[in-house]
This record gives structure tokens, sequence and C-alpha cells, in this order.
DNA sequence: ACGCAATACTTCGTGTTATGATGTATTCCG
DNA sequence: CGGAATACATCATAACACGAAGTATTGCGT
């Protein structure tokens, strides 16, 4: 998918990925992988700044001998997620506009 | 509209714009404001980018003592809006990820 | 026992991009 | 006569996705 496209989906998908109960990095790539692609560096980076905009809380807990962040979403968070859908009805108007078919000159 | 989600339309509005004939910078960010909202500094640079890309051609004619520079769409600025509906599908697999109502936990 | 894949997260540098600020120059209208 | 509209250009900046590389542990096949 066309990169810049995509960009718009980030931050939503990661939140919408944990909008049900908390979750982790790891499994979060995997569970969106199906959806939209995302490389590890991408998705901890975004995880870093939800959590800085106050859309996520983090919490640390040993999993297997290893260290595991786990994530929460925020009602700041799932205001985000609601911004998105009103987003989203002007991206369709968008859309209508571009695949239009105009009056040929 | 957040600007992320925006980035993703920018170019192929301006395809659009003159998909079904000339224009010109001035008109197209007219033509586009009911739909999406850009600064001159953006479309400018944009129109120098699709060109750049081969997906529009331009010629510069005065009008009115003043200079305007025409653009036309190439094949390949159409091949890109083809491109647009395919992953238009893809973005709306994502959406309704995005939305979906999950199993609470 | 050894090695490799999987799990899990971090840091750094880079290239792309949108935008505000600013500038130039002409025409139109009150 | 002056300001809005027309028309385009350049520059600096900040946000962002991503590849590359690193650290460290667990699990599995041979």
């Amino acid at each position: 998918m066309d990169i810049q496209l995509k960009r718009g989906l980030l931050d939503v998908c990661v939140l919408a990925a944990i909008k049900d109960g908390e979750s982790y990095g790891y499994r979060i790539i995997k569970e969106m992988k199906p959806y939209l692609e995302m490389s590890e560096s991408t998705l901890y980076t975004i995880l870093k700044r939800l959590e800085g905009a106050g859309m996520l809380t983090v919490r640390t807990a040993e999993h297997d001998g290893r260290l595991r962040k786990y994530y929460n979403i925020t009602n700041r968070g799932r205001a985000r997620l609601a911004e998105f859908q009103e987003d989203w009805k002007e991206m369709m108007t968008v859309y209508r506009f571009v695949i239009r078919e105009g009056n040929k000159q």
C-alpha cells in the first residue's frame, strides 16, 4: 500500500489493537499483520508517541523470564478513535471527488 | 482532518483535479477547497513532485500579462489513480479492523 | 550440546513530506 | 489610490516511517 495512505492508519490501528484489553508490542504486530504490516521500529516508536500523548498507559511485567510492556488504552485514546471515525467521513467525501467520473473535455 | 490521514490523499487529489483537462495551481486549490484544504506551498511542492515522477506535464503560457503553468495528466498519472483505487480497498479492510466491535474482555 | 528461529524491545540515522513565512509581480475593483 | 485577488517560488522546520543493528532470553530440531 502507498506509504502516505498507510500513515493515517498506523496510530489508530495500534489503538484499535488494544481497545478490547491490554496487549504488548510483539503481539500487536502479529495481530495487525493481516491488515497492515509495520516494522518493529515503527511500532515501538508509535507506542512511545501514543503514551506521550496520554492515549496509552504502560505496565512492565515479567513473562517467562523476559520483560514485557503491556499497554492499555485510556479515555483519550478512545476519544482519538472516535475522532478517526469523524475524519473517515471526510475521507469518503474526498475519495468520491477523486474517483468521480468527471465531464471529459 | 488529521494531518496523517490527509497525506495519503493530497497527491491523488491533485491528479484527480486535472484528469478531465488541464488546469493550473491557483485554480486547483480553489477547486479542491470544499473537499480538502491545502496551502499554496504544499500544492506547488506536490505539482513539482508529480512532474518529476512523470505523472504530469507542464506548459507555460501567458494569461492577462501573467505567466501561468498549465498541467496535464500523463498515462503514468492515470495509472497512479488506478493504483489508488486498489489501495483504497485495502484501506477499507483496515478501517473495518479499526472500528470493529471486538469482544470486550 | 549446538545452533537457529522465535520472542521482545531499543536506538540511530535517513529520506520523505506538509506547512508557515516570506517574497515577487500583475490585475481588478471600489 | 490602495487593497484584495491572481499566480507562483523558495526556505527552514518538524513530524514521521523505516531499515539496520544491537541486546537478551526461550524453545526446538538434530
